[in-house]
DNA sequence: TTGTAGGCGTTATCAG
DNA sequence: CTGATAACGCCTACAA
């Protein structure tokens, strides 16, 4: 392995020098610097990352954890996030933390000891408490209290557009399927359908049902759902992981859609167009909270004590086919 | 932070008995060795992994580099690795090259930098040259010459099983969705395939298009093949995105699906069987994959010069409701 | 402008 | 069984 020393040797220089040209500080002649450069070049040197960030305690390395990676709305964001760090001379550790609070909190253990620059996490149980180091963090998708910067969507206000987008197409009894009570996101959504239905005669505690942000979770609780309330005529499932698996249910039973029951999602993820009929739902801006989060973060990084911020971007409904228009 | 100088001041021995209690190191007292435990517990001590890898050149890391993360496939086959990687006290680093052979190249170069203990990585490119380092490397999914060891499914006679189910269950005329020509995986998927259908009198080779193992391209080319082939009754998708894809397209163009055509996918992924209807497909047995490949790479760990080792696994037909019984 | 030397936190070698 | 100390590769005062 070629180092530092190395290079000193042949450029005639000593190591400081050498360092000096690396980091591009000032105080180089330009002829020496050349002739490091040149150097450099001809032995094909790399500065060792790991010796560098020994006595800094930096990495050029942001970490990425997420709760779920086989939904694919985390892969989505973390292919934005993953291009935007690298773009910026980063590298990006993605892990996935299995919705497991143990993991999450020794995962994060390795990243600091691994010298991250930043993290971005999605997690609610997510505190300072967690962190050993004061590193910067920005969460996003689930909601925590406000020590941290977040980027996050208005949950509140896109579950009552879909919850009216039910009803203005018609729906007389619609129900909701939740995500995990403990997550805040779903507890946004689940108070935005509460906040639409509740004033009506026929809302009934029962029309609210878990389905713990999980496709087959979902599917199942829907057929319970629909076996006790036949009269259900709309569905509106807390993201579009369940949405696609209550449009399956609805085509196991042969039921219409949405002739007799109008479906519609939450997130606006790649795969909610693939369904047959496609998914209608409130879609969230991924591109942009991945641009959101790596842009604070980075701001973060540069200036450790910049303001904490809170971003909260809009969502968009987006017609599919599961519902009327 | 609380260094190994620390513990041995407090514990009142030097920093190499510390060294040896912390790395199991025989020649230690007992009684030593408890002391300098207790303190080691009392003040909260990490190693630090950094400094470790200094002199090491190792990490407890390992590196896992997948060509699309947002293909379900890849993150079913991470999942497992990383659970795999933390049981055995490794953590795993994750990297999407997005089929982006500069990226792949960036990323792998930034891993060995980090001293990763080995890499898994599903890439047709990859070859010896890519690395600097001497580490261990086991090659997924996409087959490369031999220089490394290699987890793979054995998808010709998978794509041959493919492709006769749909003559079995009737099709008369049967199109292929290839893959990038340039992958390994969807030449021999393509092979199997013409090994089938060749000595048919309607074969032709306008029946082949290739879909970039890409969602929306397989839509669009398919649209077109349709177009020109009216007789086609049968279309076996190179992965199940790509089936996936197809399936829309039909779906948009009200055909019936197995009845005026059938679709069969290959992959197995959860998605594939979220469809309405339900793609048939050819399975892999991701999780054995998975765990095949961390088994055989934690072998080369420990063992530098083990084997290089071949392990191609079988496939598995599934039925789904895209093609006939 | 350039060089020397100490330090980042560990491990490993060699004495004792 | 235990302890000094050099090394890992780099950065950064401080000196020259």
């Amino acid at each position: 392995m070629v180092t530092i020393r190395d290079i000193a040797e042949k450029a005639g220089v000593s190591v400081a020098t050498v360092s000096r040209v690396i980091n591009n500080k000032k105080g180089v002649t330009e002829k020496t610097k050349r002739k490091v450069q040149q150097v450099i070049k001809n032995l094909n040197y790399k500065v060792d990352p790991i010796a560098v960030s020994l006595n800094n305690k930096r990495s050029k390395t942001i970490g990425l954890i997420m709760p779920d990676i086989t939904n694919p709305y985390f892969p989505e964001l973390a292919k934005v996030i993953e291009k935007e760090a690298m773009a910026k001379g980063y590298n990006l550790i993605i892990c996935n933390s299995d919705n497991d609070e143990r993991l999450e909190k020794k995962q994060i253990s390795l990243l600091e000891q691994k010298y991250i620059d930043g993290l971005i996490i999605a997690s609610d149980l997510f505190e300072k408490s967690y962190l050993q180091r004061d590193i910067p963090v920005v969460v996003i998708d689930r909601i925590t209290n406000h020590e941290f910067s977040t980027v996050t969507v208005d949950n509140y206000n896109g579950a009552i557009e879909a919850t009216e987008h039910l009803v203005n197409t018609g729906c007389k009894r619609i129900a909701h399927i939740s995500g995990p009570p403990s997550v805040k996101t779903a507890q946004e959504r689940l108070k935005g359908y509460r906040e639409v239905v509740q004033k009506e005669s026929w809302f009934n505690e029962s029309f609210i049902v878990n389905g713990e942000y999980n496709l087959d979770k979902a599917f199942n609780v829907t057929k319970d759902l629909l076996k006790n309330n036949s009269e259900i005529d709309g569905i509106f499932a807390g993201n579009d992981l369940m949405g696609v698996g209550v449009l399956k249910l609805l085509y196991s039973l042969e039921k219409l859609v949405p002739d007799e029951i109008s479906v519609i999602g939450f997130d606006g993820i790649a795969f909610s167009k693939i369904t047959n009929p496609e998914l209608s739902t409130i879609a969230q801006p991924i591109k942009q909270i991945a641009l959101e989060a790596t842009t604070i973060l980075f701001n973060l990084i540069v200036d450790k004590h910049s303001n904490v911020f809170h971003k909260k971007l809009k969502t968009t409904f987006r017609q599919g086919e599961s519902t009327k228009h």
